[in-house]
DNA sequence: AAACGGCAAAATG
DNA sequence: CATTTTGCCGTTT
């Protein structure tokens, strides 16, 4: 499978890790799901690790700001299953601002009936922020949840002017 | 093989 | 309405 985590880069508030592929996890400081910063080697950076960090760094100040970024790093989503996958991709085209049920995910992936599915792998979203699992909210008009806590939520859409949550 | 979720729709009071 | 089943599906143990 993919080599575990070659490389994190503090920056600002955040920790984020690239593998030769791209940008392959993003931490927050009230993300629960932190591991220890795997040190990567200095020899065998990332190629593109300098570009990437600067349009990484870039994209999470805009996304933060509520607006879309104007372009993403490479994003090395390999350690997802197939599945999870399609979902985050999914998720990449909900613009800010808005919002998807897990069921409309779910649809968009093909997979009408696999709704809770559909919230694990929101949950394991490597690449919070930029890939908005914080659009995703539930049928009946709640928030649904959100692994690194839900007021990073709330926050989030709030950020981008989606009233009525916060 | 069984249990577990960032759920949803239907049934129930 | 608010609560409680019941159904579903990919992951994880």
């Amino acid at each position: 499978m993919m080599k575990e985590t070659l490389t994190g880069i503090r920056a600002g508030s955040y920790l984020a890790y690239f593998s030769e592929q791209g940008l392959a996890r993003l931490e927050f400081p009230s993300d629960r799901r932190n591991r220890k910063p795997a040190e990567g080697a200095t020899a065998d950076l990332p190629p593109g690790l300098c570009r990437w960090r600067a349009i990484t760094r870039k994209a999470v100040e805009q996304a933060l700001a509520g607006r879309k970024p104007a372009v993403l790093p490479a994003l090395d989503l390999a350690a997802g299953s197939a599945f999870q996958r399609e979902v985050w991709k999914a998720l990449l085209t909900i613009p800010p601002g808005q919002t998807r049920t897990y069921a409309q995910v779910a649809a968009l992936v093909g997979r009408p009936k696999a709704v809770r599915a559909v919230g694990q792998a929101c949950g394991a979203n490597p690449i919070p922020v930029l890939i908005p699992c914080h659009r995703v909210v539930s049928s009946d008009g709640g928030l649904g949840g959100f692994s690194a806590g839900i007021e990073w939520k709330k926050r989030l859409l709030a950020a981008e002017g989606r009233a009525g949550f916060g």
